[in-house]
DNA sequence: ACACAACTTGAGGTCGCCTCAGGATAGAGT
DNA sequence: ACTCTATCCTGAGGCGACCTCAAGTTGTGT
């Protein structure tokens, strides 16, 4: 681990990628909850290799989804940028629901430690909370908006759906989405 | 155990109750994932006695539901006889996500085994969505509804809301149902 | 080639799940 | 009151997962 000051040894980041590479294909196939000695066994690391890089589940986690992060974000500053209040902000949210669909359990893990304030968690929710906020506001300002919502309200329909596609199926999850935005888009525009 | 035929002995009856009652408290104090021998503990029970009763947590999960099914599905049956077809649907909405937040991680539980069509389980699903469907019926008879909207797609909303009461908080989920509702029902009226 | 920091290893402690052979006893029958 | 047996309870033990850490191995700068 080290961190910053030298780079790390050879060795020590080939196991770091191995390591990512497995998790998500086991993540993937088995959602959140899978052991995660199979995931060493299938990197061809003992298991305290892997405590090692990521200390716990979550830290494992937390590095698959950071790239992932990434792009959504960026997307979600090209979607300010487009004309189409409304749409934009229909787009968004189906955006973050795909992201968050990646892994069964996905969903649950990542609302479990919202709380810490400190953690980078947070700052992504933060930022997708502030991310719907603006989506909001100029959809508001374009008159596309038929009652007050905030940018947490769309964070919690984006979660809501994120776990209905889990649970039920994405087709369900679809329509609830589209109940939701329905009542919150003007019938016009 | 037992079943059909003799009545149990009256120590297997007591012991039932205790690990009921410490399974409800345990439950609510610690989500559905609590330890099942923390629970056997607590009611004085060797952890075999526990699995001799319930042959696993969603049996003993299921037991606890049974009753406030029952109340449920009253409660549904008596909405489908009030006048304001839309104002019953909306409170049918409100009772099921008032059930099913009892316990941190029973609306990911339920979820869960819903697919087994033998399971009791399944026969509650499938009342609560056809409550869901007759209340639906009633209230496009009405001209209460805007969109089209099923069964399910209430029941889904209504998953969705107890997750959201979960993971965030009360008021957020009041608010996502209030969002879908604004979708589904018609302004006046 | 050497030395040392960086990294890896895997046995082992902890805990929860679940089973089942054997022991205990409620309560019917006499 | 005393059997006797179906019913019920017990808890050790196997399993798998989590996580730690003392000891061993290896990459890398010099």
């Amino acid at each position: 681990m080290t961190e910053s000051g030298r780079r790390p040894r050879a060795d020590a980041r080939r196991n770091r990628e191995r390591l990512l590479t497995e998790a998500d294909a086991v993540f993937r196939a088995e959602g959140t909850n899978a052991s995660l000695e199979s995931i060493a066994r299938r990197a061809g690391v003992a298991i305290g290799t892997l405590y090692a890089h990521f200390p716990n589940r979550r830290a494992l986690l937390l590095a698959l989804l950071r790239q992932r992060n990434e792009a959504l974000f960026e997307r979600g500053a090209d979607l300010l940028d487009q004309p189409g209040a409304a749409a934009a902000l229909t787009a968004w949210v189906h955006a973050v629901i795909a992201h968050a669909a990646a892994y069964q359990g996905l969903a649950a893990m990542l609302t479990e430690g919202v709380d810490d304030e400190a953690s980078e968690l947070h700052q992504s929710c933060v930022q997708m909370t502030d991310i719907g906020d603006q989506l909001i506001a100029r959809a508001r300002a374009a008159g596309a908006l038929r009652r007050e919502a905030t940018g947490a309200d769309i964070f919690a329909l984006m979660n809501a759906a994120a776990w209905i596609a889990e649970q039920m199926s994405v087709d369900q999850a679809g329509r609830l989405v589209a109940l939701a935005m329905a009542g919150l888009l003007a019938p016009s525009s």
